[in-house]
DNA sequence: AATGAATGAGCCTTCATTCAT
DNA sequence: TATGAATGAAGGCTCATTCAT
C-alpha cells in the first residue's frame, strides 16, 4: 500500500469517525461509511472489510497518544498536584459532556457487544493508566501537604469507577455539568485535609 | 383487550424477557420474538409493533415491584443500617455479576440509543430511588452512631455512581468479585467512624 | 405448510427445472429463479434457500418414479427381451439427444462440483438400477435363445458405460443420432448368435 | 510480443493450469489468476482477457504434444499390438484416477457450457485421434493373429466410449481401479480368439 | 509493459411489515 | 383474534474491468 492508499485510509477513518460518533456503533453499515466517504463500496473494502474493523481502527487511530500525552502532562508539568487533579477532572468533564465528534456512545456499543481478551481491551488499558495517573497525582499531593489520603491507588480507582459511572449516566440519562462538579467536588472534599475543610 | 389477551401478552412478555435477556438490544428482531414464543409473526404484532415498544414493556413489567420490595425492605426491617446497607450491596453485587437473565446489556443498549424524556426514564428512576434509600440508611446509621459522615446525600449518590462505574465496566471490560468486594470496602471505610477503623 | 404451500412449491420446482434445463447448474442465480417464478426474492427464500437445494429437490422430484416405471416395464412386458433391449436404448438416445427440458449439464454441473455420499448418489443408483434391468433383460433373451452372452452382468455395464460416454459426450462434443444408432448396432451385434449374424 | 512476454505468457499458463485443476473452470475468477501469479490485475489483462481465453490456452499448451507422442509411440515402436494396447489403457486408467493436476473437471465445466464448433473442439480431436490409435493397433493386432475382431474402427470406438464413461463416472459418482481393470478386462476379452478364451 | 486503486453491477440474504383468510 | 405467505427494501460482499501513473 503507497503512500496514496496510507492517505486515503487515513480520510476513511477521519469520515468513519464522524459517522461512528453520529449513529454510534450498531446502527453504521458499511453503506454509511461509503456514503460518508463518497467511494465506491468495493472501494471501501479494499481498505477495511466491516465495521468491526473499521472502528478498531479508529480507536486505535486516536487513543494511544492521548493517554501519553495526558501521561506526560501529569508527569512532567510543575504545577501543584491540586491543580493538576482539577486539570485532569476539568478533561474528564469537557469528555462526559462533549456532543460533537464522541465516541463514546459507539465505543459502549461496541465493548458492550464485543467481548475482547483484557489485555487487548483499550477500554481497560485507558482505565487502568488513568487510575495510574491520578494516584501519582494523590501522591504528589500528599507528600506535599496538599492531600490527605490513606489509600492513594483505592482513592484513584474509585475516582475512576465514579468517572465511569458519569459517562454512562450520561449516555442513558444525562447528566448536568452542575452534577459532575458537585460530584468532583465530593470526592476532592475526602482529600482535603480536615483543618482545611473548616 | 380481554383476560385471555391479558395473559397472552404476559406471555410474550416473559419469552421476550429471555430473548433480550439473552441477546441485548440491537440484535433482536421481531422474528426472535416470534421465534421465542411459537405464535405467527401478525400474532405478535397484535401485541407489539417494535422491538422498542416489546423492550419498554419488559422493562415495565419487572422493575416496579423490585424498587418498592427493595425501599419496604429497607425501611421496615428492623436489622441495623450497618446489615442493611450490606445486604443491598450485596445484592448490587449479584445484580454487576448476574450472567443469566440479566437485561443489563439490552437496557445499556436500548438507552444508550434511546434518549428518553427524563421523567419517564427508568433509569433515572431507578437511580433516583437507589440513592434515597442508601441516603436514609445512612442517615439512620449516623443517628445511631453507627456510621460516620457529613453528607449523606453525596454519599448515597457517590455510592450509586461507583455502582454504576462498576455495571459498565463489567459489560465492556469485565470485573472480578474481588474487584467489587475491595471496591465496596473503599466506600465503607470511609463510612465508619475513625475511632472504630484502628 | 398447508395445501397451498404444497401447490407453490412444486410451481416453484417447475419453473427451476425449466431454467436448470436450459442454464446448467452453476451459471443459475437465485435471482435466476425469482425471475422465472415472478415472485419476491424473500417469497423464494420461503421455499429454497439455496440453488444447491433446489437442484436437489428437482431431481427427486422426477427420477424415483421413472426409474420404477422403467423397471416395472423392463421385467412385467410380455414382448421379447431384444424388444424390450431395444426399446431401452430407444429411450437412452432420446435421453442423450434431448435438447428441451434436460437436466443432464446440470446435473453433471452439480456432481462434478459436489462430492455425495455414494449410497445418497442418486447417479449412482440410476446407473446401478440400469445395469441391473439390462442384465436382467439379457439373461431373459439368453434363456429363449434370442441372445448368446457369456457375460450378462458385465456386458450390461459396459453397456451403461457407453450410455454414459456418449451422454458426456452429446454434452462436449456433440454427437448424431446416426453415431448413436451406429453405436448401440455394435454393441448389440456381439450379444446376437454368430449363425444369425451372417 | 517479445521474447520476455513469451515468458511470461508461459508462466501464467503455467500458475493458470494449476488453479484450474484445483477448481476446475467455472470457479476460477480472474482475481484467483493474478493471485496465484502474484502479478498485478492489469498485468494479467495485458495477456487474457477472460478466463475462458486463459484456459483455452492452457488446454492448447499441452494436449497437442502429448497425442502426438502417443500417436507416435503406437505407430513407431516394436511392442507387440497387445503390449500396446494394454499400455494405452493403462495410461487412461491413469488419467481417469489421476488426482493432481487434473484438467478433466475444468475441461468437463468448460465444454459443457461452452458449444464449439466441432472442428476447433480439442476434446473431439482427442477423440478422434484415441480412435484412429487404437483402431491401427487392433488391426496390426488382428494382423499377426494376436486379436480377432471383425470391426476394428467399431471396436476402437466403442472402447473410446467406455473409457469416456468412465471418466465422467470417476467426477461424478467415482469409480475404482479395480472396476477400470474389469470393465477394460471385459472389453480386451471379446478382442482375443475364442480358442484362446479358454 | 506493468501496477493496483477504483468503480459499479450484481448476487446473496434477512427482516419489518402487510394482508387475505 | 390469529395465521403465515408474500413483499420489497436494505445491507453485505465479490468481481470483472478500467485507467491514471
Amino acid at each position: 500500500m503507497g503512500e496514496k492508499s496510507v492517505q486515503k485510509k487515513k480520510y476513511i477513518l477521519e469520515k468513519a469517525r464522524e459517522v461512528f460518533s453520529e449513529k454510534g456503533f450498531k446502527d453504521v453499515t458499511m453503506k454509511d461509511i461509503v456514503d460518508a466517504c463518497e467511494i465506491s463500496r468495493g472501494g471501501l473494502y479494499l481498505y477495511f472489510s466491516s465495521t468491526e474493523e473499521l472502528f478498531l481502527a479508529v480507536l486505535a487511530d486516536d487513543t494511544p497518544e492521548d493517554d501519553e500525552e495526558a501521561v506526560v502532562a501529569a508527569l512532567s508539568g510543575d504545577a501543584t498536584a491540586g491543580d493538576m487533579l482539577a486539570l485532569f477532572l476539568k478533561e474528564q468533564k469537557k469528555e462526559i459532556l462533549r456532543k460533537k465528534n464522541n465516541l463514546t456512545t459507539a465505543t459502549y456499543e461496541y465493548f458492550i457487544a464485543h467481548k475482547v481478551e483484557e489485555r487487548q481491551n483499550p477500554l481497560k488499558n485507558q482505565f487502568d493508566t488513568a487510575v495510574r495517573i491520578i494516584e501519582k497525582l494523590i501522591e504528589n499531593g500528599v507528600d506535599n501537604g496538599e492531600f490527605y489520603c490513606e489509600n492513594p491507588h483505592g482513592c484513584a480507582r474509585n475516582l475512576m469507577y465514579v468517572v465511569e459511572g458519569m459517562k454512562i449516566t450520561s449516555q442513558t440519562i444525562g447528566i448536568t455539568a452542575e452534577a459532575i462538579d458537585k460530584e468532583f467536588m465530593y470526592v476532592l472534599t475526602g482529600l482535603v485535609p480536615d483543618e482545611l475543610n473548616n
